[in-house]
DNA sequence: CGGTGGTCTTAACATAGGTTGTTGCCGACC
DNA sequence: GGTCGGCAACAACCTATGTTAAGACCACCG
């Protein structure tokens, strides 16, 4: 609704569109793009944002929500229990985008605003390399398919980490992946990033409680694996953490 | 490679392009198909088939697999972790689709015959419905697009069942996820249907040990929420098991 | 200043589920 | 008809993780 210069606080907006950065930088690593798809993704950055304190729903669950990017802060995607538990199906970092382009069916999880975040609307990248052209023929319908491709491949690796792996290994794992879509978005010092989330948190999305989460962040800071103080991570050892974690690095694609 | 009409064992192929009609009949229940969809659809079980047996391996882990179509026998996708743990991440069931049209990343798990399986070259589908036309145009693409929806919603209910399921709730929570699947591709009786699984097969899909699946079984019986014998399963209480598992029907798409 | 609420931390105790090992069934194969 | 392997069933014991509760720290606010 309002336009981005309205939103002065938070984002250090330098240059205009640079809330775009991260957005432009991961589509950018995806696929080759054409500077006219550049143009067209720094321009949701100068378009009308939305803009929501952490805690805010972005969309409920059981709705088709339109497509959005987010470009400046955190979210997840959570899915509720009847009796309360809370599971956290997926982070969304700077860059990643939300919502799908019709024909889209009722999402099965809300999107819950982890500190303040600030939306774009994305319906015209849809439109671009979704709709108007087969997503294979122009360089940012292979990257926003990328972008999706690797979202399933996340949640796999959730899938394996809740399944398979002890409450060490799950949390090695999760930092090791937000450590590298953070370094793709151009969000992270190399072995040190903001992690900008509670425990509790933490808990929810390793299926965990927040004892047991307590309980092994200390176990890691005692190995001397990780540091993690005041919202930022250091990763001290991180060949450790990635054979603690059976880590692979998230694919790519490049045309 | 060899014509289906070589592979008399198993598949009661009455009619000319039996071997199809789940996945015809899945796709046409995701999207209005026009007659020449349709028939490209039937035409698939006229191909060349590939078939493989029990335990066989599909496709390997961290290949980008060419698209086909499971016309007959389950299949899984699996991830295994360096010390042997494994973890089942979804179950492909007749009239599933394996594999990405190019752009495609390589596959995080690998493809895992459970029974004899039949497949199909699926590239004719998606050239046609992913690639010279966009996806929202064709009724084929929409079908398409759906069924990967829904793909990546089954792995959202996969992560919250073992995120944050008991051991029970997570049987039931599968068990009724199978039986809609198969409804869908008529293949299930109400509130019966065949489940070729080994108990070892449950526990890698519920992120559980052999002997708690038994154990798990076993209170189910004595509950009598279902019976299990033979590959067989019978739903005995259709409305107690959903209010155990905290059930919702996985969503179509009709247009 | 002193509340107040959120977050982290720790301890004591409870339990769901894992591990190991044995038994019995049944169908396949010689 | 015997033997073998795969699978289901069951028991005894162990451990990772959950639960409850309480204190410490810190930021914010009146």
């Amino acid at each position: 609704m309002l336009p981005a210069r309205l939103h002065p606080g938070g984002v250090e907006a330098a240059s205009p569109g640079a809330e775009a950065q991260p957005l432009l930088r991961r589509l950018g690593r995806l696929a080759t793009l054409s500077p006219a798809e550049q143009a067209m993704i720094a321009e949701l950055g100068r378009g009308p944002l939305r803009e929501l304190p952490a805690r805010a729903e972005i969309h409920p669950e059981g709705v088709c929500p339109p497509p959005a990017a987010l470009l400046s802060g955190w979210a997840c995607r959570i899915r509720m229990l009847a009796d309360g538990r809370r599971q956290i199906v997926a982070f969304l970092l700077p860059g990643d985008l939300i919502g799908r382009p019709p024909p889209c069916l009722p999402a099965p999880c809300a999107a819950l605003a982890l500190t303040r975040v600030l939306l774009a609307d994305a319906q015209p990248l849809f439109a671009a390399g979704f709709v108007h052209h087969p997503p294979v023929q122009t360089g940012l319908g292979r990257a926003l398919r990328a972008a999706e491709l690797q979202e399933e491949i996340l949640l796999r690796d959730q899938v394996v980490r809740l399944g398979r792996q002890t409450a060490y290994e799950r949390l090695a794992s999760l930092l090791l992946e937000l450590r590298q879509r953070l370094e793709m978005a151009g969000l992270a010092q190399p072995g040190r990033f903001a992690l900008p989330l509670t425990q509790e948190v933490l808990a929810d999305a390793l299926g965990l409680s927040v004892v047991h989460i307590n309980r092994t962040v200390q176990q890691m800071r005692r190995d001397r694996l990780i540091e993690l103080r005041g919202g930022q991570v250091i990763i001290l050892q991180p060949e450790a953490l990635q054979s603690v974690a059976d880590w692979q690095d998230i694919p790519g694609l490049r045309d």
